[in-house]
RNA sequence: GGCCCCGUCGCCAAGUGGUAAGGCAGAGGUCUGCAAAACCUCCAUCACCAGUUCGAAUCUGGUCGGGGCCUCCA
């Protein structure tokens, strides 16, 4: 089976058949730079990133390349509310995108351009544009003739005539046709700007994409992805303005995300609902929040709850706890040279689901199965002296952490970030690590003198607040749920 | 108004023609001083109605409900 992706432009799943045979170009729509970015852009980013290494992982050769659109009206207006330069302000929020990303553990793309140092390209494409008719100057501004590119609006399917009657031409805007776009905007006073052959302006929204894309990728590429939100207009006007241009197709296939909600709502500035990463990545693990991400096919909704984190949480304490079991009784058990073929078969399996439009869920689901598998065998009599299941449970527990990471998961020593999980979740309770102990001192003597009131007093008062005792054979441990 | 999407077990969530993955929660069991953890077993006919089909959660039409885009937005 080989990999099929759900295709915007066709409305379909499609066989994915890159341009190049084993080569792949995908851009990804950045972030515009003039905020801290919030969690329907740790979605759209981990969506992308996993797209990426699934390609790389299945043996293809990436260039995957994502922009910083640092020239824009947003980022002009928060400088001047600030009283900072429209570059300084870009600057401070690349670093904490870079930050933000890299807490979540998103692999580099290969090239990551800013706008502002593609003046040049965007230039040349606008006059590229003029030349070809589909473009003209207007006191200073060029506006896209929508007229002039029949196939406007084959992405999202519009029809030309409903939007024309909802459209408007804002004062100050030279258009010719109410649904006509900037891709040059002329300087305003306080504005950065660049000369160009209408006079000194900056770059119209949509324009840098188009630009960067083809400086890295070419006139034609493989994938175009982006959130939901950016069909239209952005990715509608990137294809007229590209297409436009060169007269070729743009992109083979169109990827997009879906939406995050909050409790069942819409994330947005005026509900009060908008989290930032920075600010969810305080009270919770940047791994719980990815694995939450890819419990949900990349294309549906997710709603961010409180209550669907914790359930993440779990789901990712038990692939932990049961990689930490299988490298304990593994590094107890001599070494043998009985091979095991269940992590072939469970990478086929995840391969399946993958292949399938990047099936993030049903490949969790396998991995789920696999730690069942392990947890039966290492709890079955005379495990250790059969070396074919120690076989299996090594073939599964390195299966795991190779497939894992094709997700970004399981990338943490498991004993370490389960200490560090139990100690986050003992700090809601008020206790310490040391009394916890204590606790625990205290129970096992009351248990050695056959006091088991005592005993389990303790446990259950620990209980309550959320802390488990688990009584194994080298002595009591503690979990925090 | 136009375009698009969704409605699957208490919760989350896969599944686009062949008889419902997985996780959390719950019930019973094994283990245990008793528990917990782990394991085993059990737990849905897919919003509703009408069609197409040998066969539909999956296709078609309709009803009800929810959401998104159409203005900046991942």
């Amino acid at each position: 089976m080989s990999l099929r992706v759900y295709n915007t432009m066709t409305g379909r799943k499609e066989d994915f058949e890159p341009l190049n045979p084993g080569k792949v170009g995908m851009y990804v729509c950045g972030v515009t730079v003039y905020d801290y970015c919030h969690i329907g852009h740790a979605r759209a980013n981990v969506v992308f990133d996993i797209i990426y290494r699934y390609l790389q992982f299945v043996g293809f050769d990436v260039n995957y390349v994502r922009n910083y659109t640092d020239v824009d009206d947003k980022i002009i207006n928060r400088a001047n509310e600030r009283g900072i330069s429209p570059d300084d302000l870009a600057g401070e929020f690349i670093q904490a995108f870079d930050e933000d990303m890299q807490r979540l553990g998103l692999a580099e793309p290969t090239i990551q351009p800013k706008a502002t140092h593609h003046i040049e390209h965007i230039i040349s494409l606008v006059q590229r544009l003029i030349d070809r008719g589909i473009a003209y100057e207007s006191q200073g501004d060029v506006y896209f003739s929508v007229e002039n590119f029949p196939s406007y609006l084959k992405l999202s399917k519009r029809n030309m005539d409903d939007m024309r009657s909802g459209a408007r031409i804002t004062p100050g805007e030279h258009k010719r046709n109410p649904m006509d776009f900037a891709l040059w905007k002329a300087v305003k006073p306080g504005e950065p700007s660049w000369e160009s052959p209408w006079g000194p302006g900056r770059p119209g929204w949509h324009i840098e994409c188009s630009a960067m894309a083809m400086e890295y990728l070419g006139e034609s590429f493989d994938i175009h992805g982006g959130g939901k939100d950016l069909v239209f207009p952005h990715h509608e006007n990137e294809i007229a303005q590209s297409e436009g241009a060169t007269g070729k197709p743009f992109v083979k296939y169109w990827l997009h995300n879906g939406f995050v909600n909050v409790n069942q709502e819409k994330m947005s500035k005026s509900l009060g609902n908008f989290f930032t990463i920075r600010d969810i990545l305080k009270s919770y693990d940047p791994e719980v929040l990815r694995f939450f991400i890819l419990t949900a096919h990349y294309r549906s909704p997710i709603d961010f709850s409180d209550h669907n984190l914790q359930d993440s949480r779990l789901g990712l304490s038990r692939f932990y706890e049961g990689l930490q079991a299988a490298s304990e009784v593994l590094a107890a058990c001599p070494p043998s040279d009985v091979t095991s073929d269940a992590g072939i078969a469970l990478e086929n399996a995840f391969r399946e689901a993958m292949d399938d439009d990047f099936n993030t869920a049903a490949a969790i689901g396998q991995l789920f199965d696999a730690v069942r598998t392990i947890n039966r065998l290492i709890a079955e009599k005379g495990f250790r002296k059969n070396r074919d299941k120690v076989a299996e449970v090594g073939a599964l527990h390195q299966a795991l952490l190779k497939l894992g990471g094709v997700l970004g998961l399981f990338i943490s020593e498991p004993a370490a970030w389960l200490k560090q999980m139990n100690l986050a979740m003992l700090a809601a309770t008020g206790y310490s690590e040391t009394d916890i102990e204590d606790f625990i001192q205290q129970r096992q003597e009351a248990r050695k003198n056959k006091d088991f009131a005592r005993a389990d007093e303790i446990r259950d008062e620990l209980a309550a607040k959320g802390i488990q005792l688990l009584d194994g054979a080298q002595g009591t441990t503690w979990k925090a749920r």
